[in-house]
DNA sequence: ATACATACC
DNA sequence: TACTGGTATGTAT
């Protein structure tokens, strides 16, 4: 105990790592760090927070403590078996590897300061940043070389630079630009995902691919030359230095013609036919389009191209080859830390092993894997081999949502509960405002001390109203208080949080249906274009859904109780349920060898028990490659080919949540039965894969003979293994459905990421 | 299911 | 004077 502490006192460095500047940003190369943290620490010492952050110094030292005892612990045979389990592991990896897709990530430069600088001729030439004296959200390049950036309070930043002119945020705005460049984002990739108001994944695959044949007049883009106009106006002066915001004096310039350098009035660009003009040309668009720069990275797959954005930053970008050997030298001296998903805490356990770039890391891995969880050394393992996702998932559908306010000292318990209604009805809003409905309430308290702390319950029933939501966190948060008393709780933060969401159109614990799920697959389609209120159709669908309720349900509630049957829940087979699938597949079914498993998708087994690997062949065979094992058509054996019509017929893409069925064009779902063979898969297949997870509601083996299938569309349970009986089943209570559903009206999308109330949380650190 | 920690923007 | 807010996920129990 005290040896620890005694080493904390003794080395500064160990608490300098939580207080300390982050340089690990673009524009903060070079700079003087000791200066700028000794600064930072002058300003901090003796504050409460500071006192918070060196007791999770200790918590973060002490396991790192522990973590080199095992190390220590580990014999040389143990390390031997490791290496020979992590070589089959790479090796398998490796087979997985694909080179053929070119990803490309977008990232606006020092997005919300960049805008203020814009729309303020005065800030151009001066430090500057968003934010408050509480907390700065971005900075602009001149302020971030006095060590100024992101996440730092402004109080701090202004002891670093005095000068320095705080702006207060103004999200309307950034909301509006970041619509204006993803509108630009969707002539490259319509199934763009956006990270936050200022970033995204694209797929620059097909468009390159289109690309090639395209002739010169659609590659021709014009400068705007219009004079005198505000920047609202979407135009600028390239020749007028004086409006032109100077965001970047000594930038990096990637490329030696960009889009705005000293292009004359009427001027017109030609973009060439290879990835890199196309990306050049979306930055062009986007520069002329809002007067903002932005820049990118190229890469075979997604982990990579966000490396390969800052790399070149601000108004770069940069291309990594698509070949192994490019991919592997790249990765060889990138830092850890530069890693999505690696931050400050793994950072430090990793360099206390001695791993502080990815040479290391795969130099290391079988040390690691002994070290480290499963998850935590299978995601070292594919950053070490270069590998990363390859395909862009649909944004999935939200699983929390929740509001949180900071103060001065509350200590009274009136106050706290009055804040506490507060806040429950500001997240009664939020969710109404997206339908949702949920079962799972959390009271998020962070005292005086920055010590937090976080009590949740889960009720029987999914919860919206305000009242609801308010009853679940005021017991939660009178328990707090009675735990305190007689001294008061003395609070600095209060949040509620809602998660376990039932699928938008119902208060009972069950699932959305298998229409629904198609229905609002249906929504993500016209997600870009439409914006239309949402709150008539939730209305609409929980009268439906009442109604269907009424007539086939009473079997049901009795079937299943409490427990509705997962998997197919929300209709998505999320990631983790498909581990789940996987696992039961491998562990609960004797029948099925140990070292393969069932892909989803094909159906074919995978020689493998990794999960990674596994996935990385269902995004392969969702990605539909004609190099790749491919999805197939499985028809039942039992049944006919003719067959197929009688079939409900699920997108499968959307059997994980994804978007490729959009290219479909724009026609209702069901006038798509038949569907294209290579598209679709048959459902009870799905149906199946959900039934082997969830071994618990068989008779405890896969052998047994009558397992109980769970109807998707009205939950009960079927006494059946015979998908013919079954799915006349599921046809009947479609039919019923499907009645009620198509009288509904067309639905606006739930999740749309444009103009969700919740995105004012999106910073560019 | 709960609590807490880490990570991202 | 003053160290955020929103979401997801990992880890441990």
């Amino acid at each position: 105990l005290d040896t620890l502490e005694e080493k904390n006192v003794i080395t500064e460095e160990g608490f300098l790592s939580r207080m300390a500047l982050n340089d690990n940003k673009a524009g903060m190369e070079g700079l003087d760090r000791d200066k700028i943290n000794k600064i930072i620490m002058e300003t901090s010492k003796g504050s409460r927070f500071y006192e918070n952050e060196l007791k999770r110094e200790l918590q973060v030292n002490q396991r790192i403590e522990k973590m080199m005892l095992q190390k220590a612990q580990i014999t040389e045979q143990q390390l031997k078996k490791a290496q020979a389990e992590v070589e089959r592991m790479a090796a398998s990896m490796e087979k997985s590897r694909d080179l053929s897709r070119v990803i490309v990530h977008v990232d606006m430069d020092a997005f919300y300061a960049a805008v203020e600088m814009r729309d303020c001729p005065e800030l151009k030439d001066k430090p500057m940043a968003v934010g408050s004296m509480s907390m700065l959200s971005t900075s602009n390049y001149h302020a971030r070389k006095f060590g100024v950036r992101a996440a730092m309070p402004g109080f701090i930043a202004k002891k670093l630079c005095p000068d320095l002119i705080i702006v207060p945020t103004n999200f309307d705005k950034y909301r509006a630009v970041s619509n204006e460049i993803r509108e630009i984002f969707a002539l490259y990739d319509p199934h763009f995902q956006p990270l936050s108001l200022d970033e995204a994944f694209l797929d620059f695959t097909d468009h390159i691919e289109q690309r090639k044949s395209w002739p010169e007049s659609l590659r021709t883009h014009h400068y705007h030359i219009i004079k005198g106009k505000p920047p609202k106006m979407n135009q600028w002066l390239p020749e007028d230095k004086d409006l032109s915001p100077v965001l970047f004096e000594d930038s990096p310039v990637s490329s030696p013609s960009l889009p705005c350098s000293g292009a004359a009035a009427g001027a017109v660009e030609v973009f060439g036919t290879s990835v890199e003009e196309a990306v050049r040309e979306m930055r062009f668009r986007i520069e002329q389009k809002t007067m903002l720069t932005a820049s990118a990275g190229i890469a075979p797959n997604m982990m990579l191209a966000k490396v390969c954005s800052d790399k070149n930053k601000p108004n770069g970008q940069y291309v990594l080859p698509s070949t192994r050997e490019a991919v592997m030298d790249f990765i060889q001296t990138l830092p850890v830390r530069k890693i999505f998903g690696i931050g400050k805490v793994s950072e430090k356990m990793l360099n206390a092993l001695g791993v502080s770039n990815c040479s290391h890391l795969s130099q290391q891995m079988a040390l690691l894997s002994l070290l480290f969880s499963d998850t935590s050394w299978h995601h070292f393992m594919e950053v070490s081999l270069g590998l990363g996702h390859t395909f862009i998932p649909r944004h999935e559908e939200r699983k929390s949502m929740s509001t949180e306010r900071t103060f001065k000292e509350m200590n009274q318990t009136d106050q706290q509960l009055a804040l506490c209604k507060t806040l429950c009805q500001d997240l009664a809003g939020d969710m109404k405002k997206e339908g949702l409905q949920a079962k799972t309430v959390t009271l998020k308290l962070k005292n005086v001390n920055f010590e937090v702390k976080t009590r949740a319950q889960t009720l029987l029933y999914a919860i919206s109203t305000e009242e609801e939501i308010f009853a679940a966190a005021k017991e939660l948060l009178k328990t707090e208080i009675e735990n305190e008393s007689p001294q008061p709780l003395r609070l600095r933060l209060m949040g509620v949080r809602v998660s376990a969401f039932v699928t938008c159109d119902d208060k009972k614990p069950t699932q959305r249906s298998i229409i629904g799920f198609l229905q609002a697959s249906k929504n993500d389609k016209q997600r870009q274009s439409e914006k239309e209120p949402q709150q008539s159709f939730f209305q609409r669908a929980h009268a439906l859904r009442l109604q269907l309720q009424t007539e086939s349900s009473k079997s049901q509630e009795e079937a299943n109780g409490e427990t509705a049957p997962t998997s197919v829940s929300s209709g998505v087979l999320t990631s983790k349920e498909e581990s789940e699938t996987v696992h039961a597949s491998t562990s609960g079914c004797e029948e099925q060898k140990a070292e393969t498993l069932t892909c989803p998708v094909c159906f074919q087994p995978v020689e493998t028990t990794d999960l990674n690997i596994f996935n990385r062949h269902i995004d392969a065979c969702l990605h539909g490659r004609p190099d790749k094992p491919n999805r197939s058509m499985i028809v039942d054996s039992d049944s006919d080919e003719d067959d197929v019509e009688n079939h409900l017929m699920v997108p499968i893409s959307n059997v994980r949540g994804k978007c490729e069925v959009e290219k479909e064009g724009e026609e209702s779902w069901l006038n798509r039965i038949p569907p294209q063979k290579d598209q679709f898969q048959s459902v009870q297949k799905v149906f199946l894969i959900s039934e082997e997870k969830k071994p618990s509601q068989q008779t405890g083996s896969c052998n047994s003979k009558s397992p109980a299938l769970i109807c998707p569309v009205c939950q009960c349970s079927q006494e059946t293994d015979d998908l013919n009986v079954f799915n006349h089943h599921v046809d009947l209570c479609l039919n019923q459905e499907v009645l009620l559903e198509l009288r509904r009206p067309t639905i606006p999308s739930a999740r749309n990421t444009n103009n969700s109330s919740k995105q004012a949380s999106n910073y560019t650190y």
